[in-house]
DNA sequence: TTGAAAGCGTTACCAC
DNA sequence: GTGGTAACGCTTTCAA
């Protein structure tokens, strides 16, 4: 059988294919070369105004879009910065400081991709994040392990960040402490006189990540006083919590850590419910200070956490970037303190 | 000078360049195509079992990944789909979508990237979401045109699938009816025997593609009767919501649609600390149904929008990419209905 | 000022 | 069974 090198006349009517810039160069009667230096603007090579024109126009008509892929193929680097999804619902809070965050690293001129990892965890998830070759990975949520980071770093990220609870090895860290959150809530409501103190722990999996910290915070707070802690685990859901409300003086409560202000709010109006008073019979704190605590009533007593700004992560990125020899910098996210309200 | 086409022996210790299939076919004795058979478990050549455990080694070994942009570039097309981040921080009910939607995604095998557009908007944007060569693209909210599918589409994408308000030409379309939540709240209250009703139109820009239709409804569901619309231009914020309420009773309205149930949260709680009752002396009603509503007292009524699952927009999505000349479907998300609680 | 050609990492088609 | 080789789309030296 014949092999036809090249369809001989595709009919203009039907431009099937997408176009390159090979078609764009035949188009205006230039070579490959032109077409590049006339698109990407090269000071170094000055191109005739005619011959410019030519070419744009040829690329106008053909709708030629370049591709980023064979782009970065050629130039052996991207300045894509990679954001796993997070395999947790989270919080609002985490929404808001994302925006910002993709604004930041935007106007240094990355392109954030955020990628959905349908199936696997952790450092197996390190490899398929590796293919799309970032110059950048900010990973959310613990689950990536020192492993993990090797694998991005070997396949040409220059910089890898986690946003967990736990510093990890080779990467940079923002340390979110969710310890001392915990801590801040369980000082207050000791402070305000409470001794039978419940701390609600999210049944919803993926969050213990968070929650186990902020309990041992409250632990902390109270060890070695006359304080005691109980456990209160909790599903994001009415007839839960509900359930819980229902249990309420028996647990002998005086006062209780809602993991965030969310649960918080679903708590509080259960317990108001059955008419547990708050803050008088029970003190009710949450966390995050979201909008929703300060329409409560009683307003709600939460711990504000202090997120560095977008721009302030994007400038980590940034300098990681350039400097990848540069030992990980570890901040921790300092900045818990109780904005106290009417509920504690 | 003399260039030397590579280096001789580059300290084995130091493997500072991302190792290639071209290193694992070195380290392992091979050729590349032996590896590229190996490592994609290709059918129709068998390899020998040591070869194929030299291969896997080396890979291991190296740390070896493949590239996808090397990949995508030679297969001719990709499985990625292209989510851009609204431009407007979108309600929860749209995350919790957007993350059933990746889930289902990512089972069909596609790669979701969400892109954060820093930059430009609408066909703009679409140029640049070109460039990554998607197979298809799903557009949350307006502001892309039929230009900007038009690009997207001559760049490869089979299927475009716009999530705004309105069809456009080209793209499949999941119709966002918010006139009929509009209508639907507005019907309701008129049932209600309110006559006066305000609607909250939020100040944050970017959601006008969102409450212009939702007035709208209110205007047509009230059209001919005795009833009059007036418009709430309202901030998201305790002050802007006060300041509202401090001159509500000069507004002599009896009910309001409060756009969303947060916006009716906020206004909710303006409207109880100034002591207007609700629902006797103004009626209240929110939209999207979201948990908080239901955590209100009075429990807040709301307009339920029954969004599409992720699964079946995953499904339409692989159908149009299977079958990218099929003319464009359009699915009207119908499903606004009202959840009536107390607050109306 | 423009063109020819090499090469980025990968895979698929043919020979061996 | 295995190994060359070409090609995907782009940028960039080098040469004309």
């Amino acid at each position: 059988m014949v092999q036809i090198p090249k369809p001989a006349a595709p009919p203009p009517s039907v431009p099937r294919s997408v176009p390159t810039s090979a078609d764009v160069a035949r188009l205006a009667g230039v070579s490959r070369a032109t077409v590049s230096y006339v698109l990407n603007n090269t000071r170094a090579v000055r191109i005739s105004e005619p011959t410019r024109r030519r070419v744009q126009e040829a690329a106008e008509e053909l709708g030629y879009v370049p591709h980023a892929a064979a782009r970065s193929l050629r130039a052996g680097h991207s300045r894509t910065v990679l954001i796993p999804a997070p395999s947790v619902p989270a919080g609002a809070l985490y929404g808001r400081f994302l925006d910002e965050l993709q604004g930041a690293l935007g106007r240094l001129d990355y392109t954030v991709v955020q990628h959905g990892t349908a199936g696997p965890h952790g450092d197996e998830a390190a490899r398929v994040w590796a293919e799309l070759r970032p110059v950048a990975v900010l990973v959310p949520g613990s689950g990536l392990g020192p492993r993990g980071v090797a694998v991005l770093k070997r396949s040409g990220a220059r910089a890898v960040v986690t946003l967990g609870p736990e510093a990890v090895e080779g990467a940079h860290g923002l340390l979110m402490d969710h310890e001392s959150v915990g801590h801040r809530a369980g000082a207050h409501l000791y402070d305000r006189g409470r001794r039978r103190i419940g701390v609600v722990v999210p049944e919803e999996s993926g969050l213990e990540v968070f929650s186990r910290p902020r309990l041992a915070g409250v632990r902390r707070a109270l060890d070695g006083t006359d304080a005691g802690v109980t456990e209160l685990p909790l599903g994001y859901d009415e007839d839960c919590a509900a359930r819980l409300a229902a249990r309420w003086r028996d647990l002998g409560l005086d006062a209780v850590f809602a993991y965030n202000d969310e649960y918080a709010m679903l708590l509080m109006r259960a317990l108001q419910d059955v008419d547990v008073r708050i803050p008088e019979e029970t003190a009710v704190i949450g966390a995050d200070d979201l909008m929703l605590g300060r329409l409560l009533r009683p307003r709600l007593s939460t711990v504000h956490i202090d997120l560095p700004s977008g721009r302030d992560l994007a400038e980590l990125v940034d300098r990681a970037v350039r400097n990848p020899g540069a030992p990980p910098e570890r901040h921790p996210v300092l900045g818990a303190r109780v904005v106290h309200r009417e509920s504690s």
